[in-house]
DNA sequence: TTATAAAATGACTGATCGGTCATTTTTTGG
DNA sequence: CCAAAAAATGACCGATCAGTCATTTTATAA
């Protein structure tokens, strides 16, 4: 990796998670320069503008947390063990995997209206956090742990946007007790349709 | 009304749709004077500054959804009806009951990190609708149309964030259909619990 | 080693931000 | 109707914003 090429990435590890706590609109390229101890020039070297970095630290953020799910889910034996390990991933949003939360949540709502790149790779994203519980789903019923009649598509959906919503009421509430409710409805959920 | 309540009023309700479709950070007091044709002076004898506006503007957000809700359950004959009404009432978030979508979302995600004053207005929002659900289940339980082993509390914070969740999905994907699913599974739900 | 290219710097620009205030206009109550 | 109070105005302020660029420093590759 070139010089020029790790500057990019150590700006853009640097820039992620101030993005997702403060939000686009509200980061200026001043929080980067402080954060990475660059000059402003040197920003403009490696990120033609604010929008252009802000993209990367999106990207970055779902990267790194679509990561760590993976590897998570990864050491799982059963499909069960799989939803379940995803599930708890999300269990405490006050103290969440990754600074600031969930990056689908915090950029989705904030670029829903106003910024269609970011809009995109959100969707982009929680379509790809669905399909990996989907696939879990699939596995399970194919192997015969889950009930056939399970609707895995239908049933992603919910377990993700559950945890979406946990996540806003913890997040504003200050407690994850609410976040323990729905997990453990979830489970009851999955138990339902497990053999 | 005094003149000076008027305009005040007046500001309010003009600023509230761009807060929340912008955020607060985002809107920039012009934005305020281009959408009222008032001079920025004028906004100022009103407002002390951008915050209390924001603050003013995300009550008002809560209150016309708030008020919009509950003008649409006090239609309803049973507590079955109750539920179906609120929930039917989100059921197409590309074209929300207000401008710029559910307030708690947008506000709340904007504010958890950065702005306690708002994110406590939005606690005592999410807390408020989900007293509402609540109190829909103990009276459908109390009549005898729900089975009483329901728990209600619990129940309202699944239906809160699974639309909750739904809205991030819809709104950022442009397609409602993944509403739909979560309707039908939480319609599903309450037919369950129902005798 | 050295010539060239790439990266880093920080002063600078013009625009826009939130906010102030002296002045003018309008509202209000006696 | 009129005087005092309230509301409205818009020019103005300093701070901060994103972004530029001539110059210097560092990396690269022959």
């Amino acid at each position: 990796m070139s010089k020029g090429e790790e500057t990019r990435q150590f700006i853009i590890e640097k820039a992620a998670p101030i993005f997702n706590v403060k939000g686009i609109a509200a980061t200026a390229m001043s929080d980067i320069m402080e954060a990475t101890k660059l000059s402003k020039g040197s920003m403009y070297v490696h990120f033609e503008n604010k929008e252009v970095l802000a993209c990367a630290a999106v990207d970055h953020n779902m990267k790194v947390l679509g990561d760590k799910i993976l590897a998570a889910i990864s050491k799982a034996k059963t499909a069960k063990e799989e939803l379940f390990i995803y599930i708890d991933f999300f269990d405490n949003p006050l103290n969440p995997p990754i600074t600031g939360g969930c990056p689908l949540l915090n950029f989705g709502m904030e670029a829903d209206d106003t910024n269609p790149i970011v809009k995109e790779k959100v969707n982009g994203g929680i379509k790809f956090t669905q399909q990996i519980l989907e696939n879990s789903i699939n596995k399970g019923i194919a192997n015969g742990e889950f009930k056939p009649d399970w609707n895995a598509s239908d049933f992603a959906t919910i377990i993700f946007a559950m945890l979406e919503g946990g996540n806003l009421i913890s997040r504003t509430s200050g407690s994850n007790d609410k976040m323990k409710v729905i997990i453990r409805t979830l489970k009851e959920m999955i138990e339902e349709k497990s053999y």
